[in-house]
DNA sequence: CGCCGATTTGAGCCGAATCAAGTTTCGTGG
DNA sequence: CCACGAAACTTGATTCGGCTCAAATCGGCG
């Protein structure tokens, strides 16, 4: 972007903190906005009338939040940790989206990635087994909050509780449970204090997740 | 679109016909052309490298076909009955892109419609039971196929064989075939020689996909 | 009519859910 | 700093929905 549409866009900007657990959107409510995520990581979730969750998506730093197009978001979208975004009014990206080309390609840009993840992500919901869920969610988390990874070991500290991450796996969370302890048991995943984990080996964790 | 920009790409379309079964690109192959799906139904779908599979997409005309930006496709696309498609060049849309904001504006809202309902798949896959896919399924099958419906009750052919329905399902052919005899019990569907379905009240199919 | 693939139906099993305690972690205030 | 309580997490026993394996039936087609 031009650096007068950043300034543009800097003027009408307002920085905002939100605490873990705390709604950004509402499922069908209005978006007056739109944002940028500053650091946290703030998970996408639908819910059916009986109270059964979903989660269908995470968004981490830099991400964008928001639905062009459409007033009404058709997600909750929730701090899974506490996080800082960035706002801007809908009317202002909507008129620089009109005036500037490349805006609208980095938008549809991230769509697009979107997409590929949710379809990834329905792979893993409809046909892996609850041990390769939980392989495969530990797998993405180490790839999206570890920036530069040194080769083939990682470590990390989970951004969801273990009833997001059920939520996020279509699974319960004493299954969840009962599969971290058989990663951890077949040294795959080291686990500290619940939150924290390392995996000494990333291929063998990709491997676990049913990856190749 | 302008006519003159219409005009264009007649120019350098072709169509083609592809038969059920068929594939139109492959997953992780170069993606030479876009196209238009003029009839039938296209699945997309991705596979395990031990076979698993999950179709995580389906396309009805006149939607879109084809990944902007990355020349490789995540998925892959198949015809799932007789489809007919138009085909254009990859340069010729990438070059028509930059030039018209609104064809970039229509493929960007594309994108946006799938990725929604995609997420609304995900909560199918990762929530519900298999009473509630199969309906969800029929459901889908009966907004999408059918498209000036007559107030409540509806008639349509399956587009899919019930493999397919598994695989976008996330469950095994026998335990479709179950749900299916216990709608058509209950009295929801009417099914006529395996492909043709009946659905005298779509409130009820709605209610028993757990919509409401 | 008879074949073949698609679909249905049945019996038994298994993986994940449910229900029910424990245990760890962590925030809070004494 | 420690005691307390609540929430998060783990572990165990049992149940159940959907999978597997196997066989019968249906439907389209030569």
């Amino acid at each position: 972007m031009s650096s007068a549409q950043l300034a543009e866009l800097n003027k009408h900007s307002t920085r905002r903190k939100v605490e873990a657990g705390n709604e950004v959107i509402g499922q069908g409510e209005n978006v007056g906005s739109y944002s940028n995520i500053l650091n946290g990581v703030v998970k996408l979730s639908k819910m059916m009338a009986d109270g059964r969750q979903q989660i269908v998506g995470l968004q981490f730093a830099p991400d964008f939040l928001g639905r062009p197009f459409l007033t009404e978001s058709s997600v909750t979208a929730e701090a899974a940790t506490e996080t800082e975004i960035c706002c801007f009014p809908r009317p202002i990206i909507d008129r620089m989206v009109g005036e500037a080309p490349e805006l609208e390609r980095k938008l549809h840009s991230q769509s697009l990635k979107e997409l590929d993840e949710a379809r990834d992500w329905m792979l893993t919901l409809g046909r892996k087994t609850a041990q390769e869920k939980v392989a495969s969610f530990l797998y993405l988390i180490a790839t999206h909050i570890d920036p530069e990874r040194s080769g083939n070991s990682t470590t990390f500290d989970l951004p969801l509780s273990r009833a997001d991450i059920a939520d996020f796996l279509g699974l319960t969370i004493e299954t969840v449970s009962r599969q971290m302890t058989k990663l951890r048991k077949d040294n795959i995943i080291v686990i500290e204090n619940n939150r924290h984990v390392i995996v000494p080996e990333m291929r063998r964790l990709r491997y676990a997740a049913g990856n190749d």
